[in-house]
DNA sequence: CAGTGGTCTAGACCACCTC
DNA sequence: AGGTGGTCTAGACCACTGA
């Protein structure tokens, strides 16, 4: 078969990259470059496999892989479709948060404040940003029936975040990864956590009804976009005397 | 092709199972009988689809589905390996702690006690056991060079671990789950762990060198072996002023 | 019914490891 | 050289969806 614009690289192979590998890659481009948007279905794998020039295996083995990570979602019958935030399914991948006893209440996000502010050395770290970047910082309450149960520091690059502000986030009853996605086409993909216990004091402790020094989990997550890209720093104390945290090692 | 033993469901299929998870289940059958053992290699791809009467590429979306839960270890011009935990790149899977700052040190397990015991009523939910039914207590410290990082307590079903002693775990310098695996031939597969912050009291305190009252990570993990089958229950007390536990969000 | 993803096959060839 | 897993293809057929 001819496939003129893709190497295959037969050659001895210090950087060897499968066929499927290069097809993932350009279906990545697509998606950054937003021809297809969050919730549509994208092009059958036989259109794919004519348009790149490969089997129609190769394709499908592409789309598995990104289909694992959570980028695209099969359905079928029906097509291949770009993962989206407003898809409920996908709301608990980023919420590892049940209760000790009971079934899951609906969650409420209530916000508080939405400023803007220069990058200190820490979030600008964070966010791979210059110190002195222009930032939003962001406080909520994450808030399960009427219990208040995480309080929230998130802080956001500026630039992607344009008009976001406390009349958004009030006016808004979608999850906060959904508005990012369908407002300001920022489509949070991964993220990685670090978890301590620290003492309750000040705001958190207020909000979240707990003394002060009494126990919280702290949550600090990093969220990324396409290409590894590092778009959210968020600081969430968990009153964790009625939920906890739920991980799966596997 | 011919494949006598296994149904293709070609009726309306309430409760189809393409082949490829067949074999899997056969696969797994083999490696729940011990067959084959950790760190062994097990036959071919295509001795398999002899075996099993299929093509090769049906053992090996099977094989890969078991890869992808940890379960086998494909080497590439080797063959495929049963894993085991005494392989060093399995072990961070089921320790998620790294040091705040700087590299992650080796981490060294002093075993406290051992005892028997009679199961109570949370025990024995955990690990699908009878009240009363004998189980094990271990305590045990974790250490990252000379600091005291862990606390844990694990209960396990006694009937598995028939001759565990204090004597056994301190003569041993396997990891607690690699000797799980060579000396009573229980391999753990997957946890579930359910994280809250508490305050440091009584033993925890003392051994980890922190005030009563102060926070602690309290990680609370049921592993299960093949089959589901719950077969540890654990409580860690995490000392998180150094270290954080670490997860990400895929 | 046509169109989608899902399964299964058979065969060719590549990359890697060991002898 | 000969074995292993890894990639790629082409084609047949199944399962599910929606018009």
């Amino acid at each position: 078969m001819n496939r003129s614009p893709l190497s295959r690289a037969t050659a001895p192979s210090p950087t060897f990259s499968p066929l499927y590998r290069q097809i993932k890659e350009l279906i990545l481009k697509s998606l950054e470059a937003g021809e297809w948007q969050p919730g549509d279905a994208i092009p059958s794998e036989s259109e794919l496999a004519v348009r790149f020039n490969v089997s129609q295996g190769t394709v499908r083995k592409a789309i598995d892989e990104m289909a694992a990570e959570n980028l695209l979602v099969r359905r079928q019958g029906k097509g291949t479709f770009v993962a989206t935030h407003s898809d409920p399914r996908s709301f608990f991948r980023f919420l590892r948060l049940i209760p000790n006893e009971g079934e899951l209440q609906p969650s409420k996000s209530v916000p508080l404040e939405c400023g803007r502010a220069k990058a200190g050395a820490d979030v600008a770290r964070m966010l791979g940003l210059e110190p002195g970047a222009p930032i939003i910082i962001m406080r909520r309450l994450l808030k399960f029936g009427e219990e208040a149960v995480v309080f929230d520091e998130i802080y956001l690059p500026g630039e992607l975040f344009q008009d976001l502000s406390l009349d958004i986030l009030k006016q808004s009853d979608k999850s906060l990864y959904d508005l990012f996605e369908s407002r300001y086409g920022v489509r949070m993909i991964r993220a990685e956590e670090r978890l301590r216990a620290v003492a309750a004091e000040g705001v958190a402790a207020e909000l979240l009804h707990v003394e002060e020094g009494k126990p919280l989990l702290l949550v600090e997550r990093v969220a990324f976009t396409y290409g590894n890209k590092p778009v959210e720093w968020r600081r969430g104390f968990y009153d964790t005397r009625n939920f906890h945290y739920f991980n799966e090692l596997a």
